[in-house]
DNA sequence: TCAATAGTGTCTTTTAGACATTATGCT
DNA sequence: AGCATAATGTCTAAAAGACACTATTGA
């Protein structure tokens, strides 16, 4: 009933699964294990919680992700937790996985910060083995952010401060894998009254330039929730490239 | 970046919400701490993870809600983690938080088994002041519960085997707070098809008997998600005695 | 004026909310 | 018979789905 002292230590990490867009696609970010096990193999940002450092998980996953790859995700959340004695090699083990979204251009002004230490992008749709279970735990996070984008404006946290209308469908159509039409999406957007227009326009090219909007500012970093989910076509309308 | 030596274990345990309606409301069940800290006070079940034993944490919660409590509940599900330095007199800790439906004839069983251990019922509208973060984790569990019951067959895992359509009827109003209205909410099951008819009949006193189900045979023990939100309706209708 | 994208309108279909009505058994 | 609960039907209102249409710019 109480722990024995023939029992290790129980190893505890965080590790963070954090998505953006990139080229219209969504990605994950990758790093490099710098030692054992699984040395110079790719794996999700992550490590060992520090008792003395770390008032909590969250704490733990944010000091990771900057200490890692320099970046501090607006959103972050707990994922779930992954415990078993087979995960690590090392023994039994807890992963407390959290996911997070970013902006593209906070990426890259991570990136350009450390050079040294680097991540790197890869499309969802083809991350190669990872490390540990950590390709689980990508799929996990993959099914929560798309589940959750159907009923939250979670996939806004995916897109700059200003943003066209266009934009944010685009953005949940990649993130859905589904096409969702342009006036129906709009109405509900609207109804929500999430967004504000910002006085300034936009031009993408050589045509009628759209309006560009933000998060209302008093729900700025707090996911609104839909009473119903986002309707989703009925038969096989996939948004490009995905399925 | 690694783990220093000054640092001392990390205590790992899981702990279980476990519910179930009780004349007509929704109970926690809660044991008495055998030893310290918080000796002899009120407790979600909970221990430590047992490294030879539990191949993971899902396997560790079903050992110890047996074990504190004699209960194998249908559902079992990983609720959230519990992770900081504060929560725990002994140091930093993890708390694996599951939570689990049962019928409450599982709990009269369980508990007529083995008399000297037992568990106490507690109305979750009136949870004592518990052990640890332990009423933090019950209000999650709660949350989730009426959360996923607005769109799930979540609340099924509460009846019986055999239940009549007033009986399911009465338990989401119960878990979700509301009163819900009957015409549509049968309308909705039978849409779903996730009921079939037993048929033997039953009596409810001295009226017209009710047909009773069971969730079909192919479903059982499968949560089944809905497309959208159970309606709720307009205004301040609430169901008998919750708000 | 045309190409190309932004944004709006409108009709149809579906689903829900409200509530009236019928059904069935018991005493 | 009459009551109490079970079960169904119907009307209305509100969303969603589909898609056509208008608007606005630069070239």
């Amino acid at each position: 009933m109480t722990q024995t002292n023939r029992d290790r230590n129980i190893i505890v990490t965080v590790d963070v699964v954090l998505f953006a867009l990139h080229d219209k696609r969504l990605h994950v970010v990758l790093t490099r294990r710098p030692r054992e096990p699984y040395a110079g193999q790719l794996a999700l940002p992550g490590g060992y919680v520090h008792q003395q450092e770390d008032i909590d998980s969250l704490a733990a996953a944010v000091r990771v992700l900057r200490t890692k790859t320099g970046i501090a995700p607006p959103y972050l959340e707990q994922l779930y937790s992954f415990a078993d004695g087979a995960r690590d090699p090392r023994g039994w083990s807890v992963s407390l996985g959290y996911f997070a979204l970013v902006d593209e251009s906070v990426l890259r002004a991570a990136q350009s910060v450390e050079p040294g230490f680097g991540f790197e992008l890869f499309d969802v749709s083809s991350v190669p083995r990872l490390s540990f279970d950590h390709n689980r735990i990508v799929d996990v996070a993959l099914q929560r952010l798309r589940d959750k984008s159907a009923y939250s404006t979670l996939p806004c946290y995916l897109l700059p401060e200003q943003f066209t209308f266009a934009q944010v469908h685009e953005t949940y159509e990649h993130v859905m894998g589904v096409a969702l039409d342009k006036s129906a999406f709009r109405r509900k957007l609207t109804e929500m009254d999430v967004l504000e227009e910002c006085k300034g326009q936009r031009v993408g090219g050589a045509h009628r330039p759209a309006q560009l909007f933000r998060v209302k500012t008093d729900l700025a970093h707090r996911l609104r929730l839909l009473d119903r989910p986002l309707a989703v076509p009925n038969p096989d309308k996939t948004a490009t490239g995905l399925a």
